[in-house]
RNA sequence: GGUCCUGUGGUGCAGUUUGGAGUGCACGCCGGCCUGUCAAGCCGGAGGUCGCGAGUUCAAAUCUCGUCAGGACCGCCA
């Protein structure tokens, strides 16, 4: 708002003032219409200094992006912009709309301790020294996940939480060490409850910042990873993976004779990729773990223009041209490996080629559903548990879990937006019978299981109401509603990705005194 | 632990490829002028360890090595 003053002031920017006077009409020729406030003055100012300012370290303007470095020392600055004021108002929508949405769908928020116990496995606790039991530590929860189990047993039968959860895991775009989840859990229900209260919530969210309330899809994990190569595709672009195996299951080029061929089809891509970015393409594709990177130029007439093009048969060529729907000028990209190779392969290039920005497009809200109950197998040869070892089995696979664990799928789902994994959930283990069953596939003893998670088995055995839940990611939900491709822009005040406060210099050093008190002695820096 | 990108007056950039005097642009700052302006305008001025340390060279912002900081990614995140 523009102040009309007659006197003189010294005023710099950045001073906070109190003004006080008319407001009017601007007189004739002064109006702006560029400004919202255009059209009006503040007209007989009377001015107060409050309080002076020095001048900013840098300029507080979203018309220019300052350094990292700066913008985090000065965050009480950098929170002046509008960006950063638009983008806290964001998150403040989005939490006002999600507890709203959870309390008018029956739930009750219950906030579970931060001083927690350890729990190894899983993400890197943060340790918290005991004083009264010096040498002892209490852990900051990675979530509340085994506190909210226990309230099922407790008979709070629908509970939710707007919960912070800290993990000592490296920093990245997507993740700091501590992050705000919207954590439900809820007795006798299936995963279609569970895809009710959180697409409610989560819709709910999106709609009071966008206006617009958004479809959520579903998508088998099997699905996913064929047609996208990934468990979190980004469903904005098409590029999909074309499965390519029949086509070349007689061939007599070496290359294609593999376990898993598939291809992505660049439209449009055979111009705008010569030689020099196919190189690279190909190294990239090498980097992923590929043997290899195919590729062929749709010509005008329909041949196709590729290297290896002279090893595949008149037929193979049909035949491909056909399953990709090419069109001359398109860019095929064929990958052929193992199956899980393939698809980790093509659904990174995938990305890499055709991701439009975070700001840009629908929201594409999906759910992943049924994923498998271990991933891979650890160095002793057990399965690893793909979610948390208390995730229920499906309910068809369960005799799976001794002969054939690897295929056993899991009443596991994940949320994920424009491929960005906004949370995870599933159906818990509330049969004593099928845990352990569970934690022998794991090959964690009965000692073993007790000692870590007796507290909670213990509780399972006074009557454990069947149970499941789901957690969304707070920080990223909002991150992409506010058009931005870092979560520490929706955070008033995040840590650099060494896990440093710029602002504050935390971590810091403490006291010998201090750190006696809690049972503590610091090793020398390692060298 | 690894790969890559960035680091130049207070701020944002250009200069680095092809070594030749701290050269340039915009903003800010200081002084003056002007002023119904709204990213105000005009004139003048100050402000630099080119992240830091070695090396190569007659000569390094520029080339090499190391190191620090920030960022992206891999590992990691049940």
């Amino acid at each position: 708002m523009q102040c009309v003053v007659d006197h003189a002031h010294d005023l710099r920017s950045e001073y906070v003032l109190r003004i006080t006077g008319t407001v009017r009409q601007r007189p004739e020729g002064t109006a702006n219409a560029n400004l919202p406030t255009g059209e009006v003055e503040v007209g007989d100012c009377e001015v107060e200094v409050l309080s002076t300012a020095e001048p900013p370290a840098f300029p507080i303007s979203d018309r220019i992006e300052a350094d990292e470095t700066v913008r985090m020392k000065y965050r009480y600055l950098d929170l002046r912009r509008d960006r950063m004021q638009r983008n806290l108002r964001i998150r403040a929508r989005v939490n006002a709309a999600l507890r709203r949405s959870m309390e008018q769908q029956g739930f009750v928020e219950i906030e579970t301790p931060l001083l927690w116990t350890p729990t190894p496995e899983g993400a890197r606790e943060f340790l918290v020294p005991s004083r009264l039991q010096p040498g002892s530590q209490y852990v900051l929860p990675q979530s509340p996940q085994i506190a909210k189990q226990l309230l099922m047993v407790a008979g709070f039968d629908r509970y939710y939480q707007i919960a912070r959860c800290l993990r000592d895991e490296d920093l990245r775009a997507d993740r700091q060490f501590e992050f705000s989840q919207l954590d439900v859990e809820a007795s006798f229900v299936e995963p279609e409850d569970i895809y009710g209260f959180i697409g409610e919530a989560v819709a709910d969210a999106t709609e009071a910042v966008t206006g617009t309330r958004p479809d959520i899809e579903r998508l088998p994990y099997s699905e996913a990873m064929e047609r996208f190569g990934v468990d979190k595709p980004d469903l904005r672009f098409a590029m999909e993976l074309t499965e390519l195996t029949e086509v070349f299951s007689a061939t007599g080029f070496k290359a294609f004779q593999a376990q898993c061929i598939k291809g992505i089809r660049v439209a449009g891509g055979s111009q705008e990729f010569g030689r020099n970015k196919l190189d690279a393409l190909t190294d990239r594709a090498k980097s992923l773990g590929a043997k290899g990177l195919v590729w062929m130029r749709v010509k005008a007439g329909g041949e196709l223009e590729s290297p290896v093009a002279k090893f595949l048969s008149a037929g193979e060529q049909q035949a491909l041209h056909k399953e990709m729907g090419a069109h001359p000028g398109d860019l095929l990209l064929l990958v052929a490996d193992e199956r899980r190779r393939v698809q980790e392969v093509l659904g990174q290039l995938r990305l890499d080629l055709g991701k439009p920005p975070v700001s840009e497009g629908p929201y594409r809200f999906v759910w992943v559903t049924d994923f498998p109950m271990f991933d891979g197998r650890d160095d002793a040869g057990h399965p690893v548990a793909a979610h948390h070892p208390f995730t229920m089995p499906h309910p068809d696979d369960v005799d799976l879990l001794d002969s054939d664990p690897l295929a056993v799928r899991s009443q596991a789902y994940d949320l994920v937006l424009n491929g960005w994994e906004l949370g995870s959930g599933s159906i818990r283990i509330h049969r004593s019978d099928i845990q352990a069953r569970v934690f022998r596939a794991l090959g964690v003893s009965d000692e073993e299981a007790a000692a870590r998670f007796g507290f909670l088995l213990g509780a399972f055995r006074y009557g454990a109401p069947p149970h499941g839940g789901f957690a969304v990611g707070l920080d990223r939900l909002t991150a992409i509603l506010a058009g931005e491709d870092n979560i520490r822009e929706v955070i008033a005040f995040p840590k650099a990705s060494s896990g440093v406060d710029p602002m504050t210099g935390a971590p810091k050093p403490v006291d010998a005194r201090v750190l006696a008190d809690v049972g503590l002695r610091t090793l020398p820096p390692p060298t």
